[in-house]
DNA sequence: CGGCGTGTTGAATTTGCTCAACTCAGGTGG
DNA sequence: CCACCTGAGTTGAGCAAATTCAACACGCCG
């Protein structure tokens, strides 16, 4: 029941990069397997070497550093399509944990045949290091979001933000898409309190905004949205996927 | 007066990774000349697709992000042997501006060179992607302090990694160095306004933990700072350097 | 039925912000 | 030489945003 990267159903999304005969397959040899999981698994350890990377190819999870006093910093959300457990590869360790929201599969590649992929092909290689580039321009706005935007700015941009990667993926219909997490997320990617998260919501939905219920999120007006949120939208990107 | 990158006195620092001669010969190559600014110069814009990157030679700087609201995000600080606009080269455009605050010199690349140099070496497009993934790795880690930590545990947690980054290019003597920032930068760094950041060194200064004054840092009791901060020292590792 | 997880809301508290004033050093120009 | 300005740092007072504490609603599941 493994997919074949030749069927791959993320590839056929206009997102992500053509990829050329030869750089399919040998993504195929790369990848070694497939795996499953259940909401709430962990998949990465923040500071693990782990023997494994992966690739989202279904589901919705977590990127998270814990604190010595508890407290959780959400650093990013995992879509279909990420690449997950590239800094072990690279560094040795992972500078956060991973874990399912959702129930996930995922496409598992050995780190030992890590570097062979990243030699055998620049382009490969080119694209890593593009998805490594690409979350450091992120987390640079992240950064900025909980740094100086206010709690109404920084929920409506993580909201815009959201919907804009579900957009891309085709997620979201009738201009509502399913969105898994729970507010205390929300409040952790934002360094919010879960309370203070919570009126922010009831704001953003007095104001005809956003309604966000049983797992559902609706944006009314996404200019209007990223209006407040002090955000200029921008087209979606075609990204790799490895 | 160009140096030549076989008498870079950077490489000299242990900290930073050998380099085979062909290594090298390669770096010397793509290296096409240096630049040398003033204090407030700006290097590279936000949004900008620069044709060239560059690393950091001499003199320290800062990554920034502005908001339409006029409100700066630091994003980081450079220190000599950083590599400055992969972003642009990897993305088309830079997530942050780039500034510098002392006197810099700086190695000048150009991005048309750029893709010949990551595939003409593995190695040095190894290097570049672990850049990147480090890169990552900090700001994640920045991104928990500015959302998890309180004012007192952040403003320690920045001195104390500014200051072990300093160590390990040998700019601390007698447990004090320069430290050409301002009180606004650290401030904009970690998302606090400059008075609370100001009341904030106060305090710490007070508990005798740290001096800092006339553009020298000097702290006592490193550990006990780290224990402020909720952080675990951690030895340098050795990085490489383009 | 009771317990748990999630979401919601009000009240009290606190952390950090804004405003404002003042010091001090360095530079400039009459 | 002194008056004046500017930028950086410092400090107090009052205020606002966000936190903590607390209680309750609701659906789900054992």
């Amino acid at each position: 029941m493994v997919t074949d990267c030749k069927s791959c159903p993320l590839r056929k999304n206009s997102i992500f990069q053509e990829m050329t005969a030869d750089e399919l397959e040998k993504t195929r040899r790369f990848k070694s397997g497939e795996l499953a999981v259940d909401p709430g698994t962990p998949i990465l350890m923040e500071g693990s070497n782990a023997p494994q990377l992966y690739t989202a190819l279904r589901g919705m999870g977590l990127r998270y550093k814990t604190l010595a006093d508890g407290s959780r910093q959400v650093i990013n959300f995992i879509f279909p399509g990420d690449f997950i457990g590239l800094q072990a590869s690279m560094l040795g360790e992972m500078g956060h944990s991973v874990e399912a929201t959702t129930h996930m599969t995922l496409c598992v590649f050995d780190r030992s045949d890590f570097f062979d992929f990243f030699r055998n092909s620049t382009a490969r290689a080119f694209d890593i290091t593009w998805l490594a580039a690409t979350e450091e321009h992120f987390l640079g706005d992240t950064l900025t979001t909980v740094g100086q935007r206010d709690a109404l700015s920084a929920v409506s941009w993580a909201l815009v933000r959201i919907f804009q990667r579900a957009d891309a993926l085709g997620l979201v219909q009738n201009g509502m898409m399913p969105l898994p997490f729970k507010q205390q997320d929300i409040a952790d990617a934002l360094g919010l309190s879960l309370v203070h998260t919570n009126k922010t919501l009831a704001r953003l939905r007095e104001r005809q905004l956003v309604v966000w219920a049983d797992g559902q999120l609706k944006i009314h007006d996404l200019a209007e949205l990223a209006g407040v949120a002090d955000l200029e939208l921008e087209p979606v990107k075609v990204r790799p996927l490895i």
